[in-house]
DNA sequence: TGTTTCAATAGATAGAATCTATCAGGAGGC
DNA sequence: GCCTCCTGATAGATTCTATCTATTGAAACA
């Protein structure tokens, strides 16, 4: 099998048709390259020069085989580059999966900053199932995941990026928009619309329902935050929803309203995952940081840790 | 720089994700591989795979990496097969110069069968004068030339490939016509066509006049035996052309008359050129002997030397 | 808890790439 | 024609490196 050294000594024979020179352009002597060059031609089994004292010269197969092992060392330059570029970190492209109930407003509010100040940072984005994504992540065919925390996986580490409460979302006539901050115990009896079972969500608002007497719709089961927004405007009941979700979607109009849960209101712990021992690891801890802070400038009302190691 | 053998132990583990099955595809042992991925990691700068005892995964770079890698794998595997093709004699492309005054009808005498029995032989052709194509020749833009003997240069070696006399060619009506062989001193006085300087007819041709007391013409030199030939027709004069000329031309017409000179008629060696020393030399020694089995077939007439080395 | 599996590590070894020094042949100058 | 310079090939020594065997340490599994 030809070497890449060797096919550096024909490029640079076939540059200066000269040994010594070609030597030289290759910064090795000439014997090494008389003597490479003659092990090239032994391994082909192909003259590639004609030797003379007065003329060197490639033969046709020595011209071919010149150009293509130009083109190889090229490629093999281009990969170098590739990992040049690969070692600044926070460049290049990330594949992140982000949960459902989070796509939709997560990443809009921290892309821009994070794109302005990073510019050579990009991502690929999945959406999903926090069980499919987990799966995907130890699978390798996600780096990085951005969903409710804790997860216990022995294989995975997490940071939280933010605590976001979860709030009560009601048509604008319902008796509870009227208060401005609303009391868990007045839930009792009343009907809430929750995300179909595979959502953390779906679980966590179960729960809660059982605590405080509410109850769960049984007829219907949304499948993202919109659908459930859009349910409660036609009065098919309330419903709890993610605080930067009400931000971003329910502030907007006004069919619903979302009031705060008097402490302790449910809430969930948004953070973001990776696999312990990730060739970007610190990339990662460096990113939740430049996060947080776009988070404690973007949306002062929530609650953002401060820094610390990944646990 | 990363080596090849390190590229083909990436693109095994980026195929098996498993080092020790890896290492089998490449047949080496697992340390091996270990440490070889290792380096390449340390020479490039860049983390590749993910190690860890469950499961190994490859970095996005990895991937990017592998993916470039297998890339110029298949480029090395391409250029050992243009040498190993390039091995079997009589394969290929040969790039071959013919002087204008054989290329009109050499090569269609003997490419037809050269191709039914030769069929991965192609020719790369280029005309011109023999100066210029030895030249050519020399300094490697030509592998192989069919011209007039003999060529005195050092570097260049030739075999002959036939003995051509040259015929009388005239009007059908003149005088000369009439005579199933000519004898040169019939010549005399006579106006002689020939081709303008540079080609070896023209001083060949000039010289044989002189011997016989015949006219060159002073107003006509033509750039063609086909231009002379016409001329001739015309009645601008006669003219001495190649006997194998003669036969694929204007044996054809009705307008021309050619009748053979009388012993010692001027006559031209043709023969084959290539560099001293050219890598495939051997291969023209055995064309040589294949053309001239050719033109034994082909053009009975003419005499065709015994097979020789050359010389 | 013991057993198996996996990748990393240590140390030895054979092979390869490179160096310095030198040779042999041809080109060009005098 | 002879001498010198220049070319590429060759010889031999040396340093490097790719590879092997043997072993370790850690996790997964039963």
């Amino acid at each position: 099998m030809p070497t890449l050294q060797q096919m550096r000594y024909l490029a640079a024979l076939a540059e200066t048709l000269h040994f010594r020179r070609a030597a030289e352009l290759a910064h090795v002597t000439q014997p090494t390259l008389s003597t490479q060059l003659r092990e090239l031609e032994l391994r082909l089994g192909v003259q590639l020069v004609e030797r003379s004292r007065s003329r060197v010269i490639l033969t046709p197969v020595g011209e071919e085989i010149a150009r293509r092992a130009r083109a190889v060392l090229r490629d093999v330059e281009e990969i170098r580059a590739v990992a040049r570029f690969a070692r600044q970190p926070l460049h290049g492209t990330m594949k992140v999966g982000v949960v459902q109930t989070l796509g939709s407003y997560l990443l809009p509010l921290i892309v821009p900053d994070l794109h302005r100040s990073h510019p050579e940072l990009g991502f690929y984005v999945r959406e999903g199932l926090p069980e499919a994504l987990l799966g995907r992540l130890e699978q390798g065919g996600l780096e990085l995941l951005f969903c409710a925390l804790p997860v216990n996986r022995a294989d995975l580490v997490a940071t939280p990026l933010f605590h976001e409460p979860l709030m009560l979302v009601a048509p604008e006539e319902h008796p509870l928009a009227r208060h401005e901050v609303v009391d868990a115990s007045a839930l009792k009896d009343q009907t809430i619309l929750t995300l179909e079972p595979g959502h953390r969500m779906h679980d966590q608002i179960g729960d809660f329902c059982r605590d405080v007497g509410a109850r769960i719709s049984p007829d219907y089961e949304g499948t993202s935050l919109d659908t459930l927004r859009q349910m409660v405007a036609m009065g098919m009941g309330l419903s709890l929803l993610p605080a930067l979700y009400v931000r971003s979607e329910v502030a907007r109009e006004r069919l619903v309203v979302a009031r705060p849960l008097r402490a302790p209101a449910p809430a969930r712990q948004i953070g973001m995952v990776w696999r312990k021992g990730s060739a970007r690891a610190g990339e990662f801890s460096d990113l939740a940081g430049i996060i947080r802070d776009i988070l404690r400038t973007r949306a002062p009302e929530i609650s953002v840790p401060e820094d610390e190691a990944a646990a």
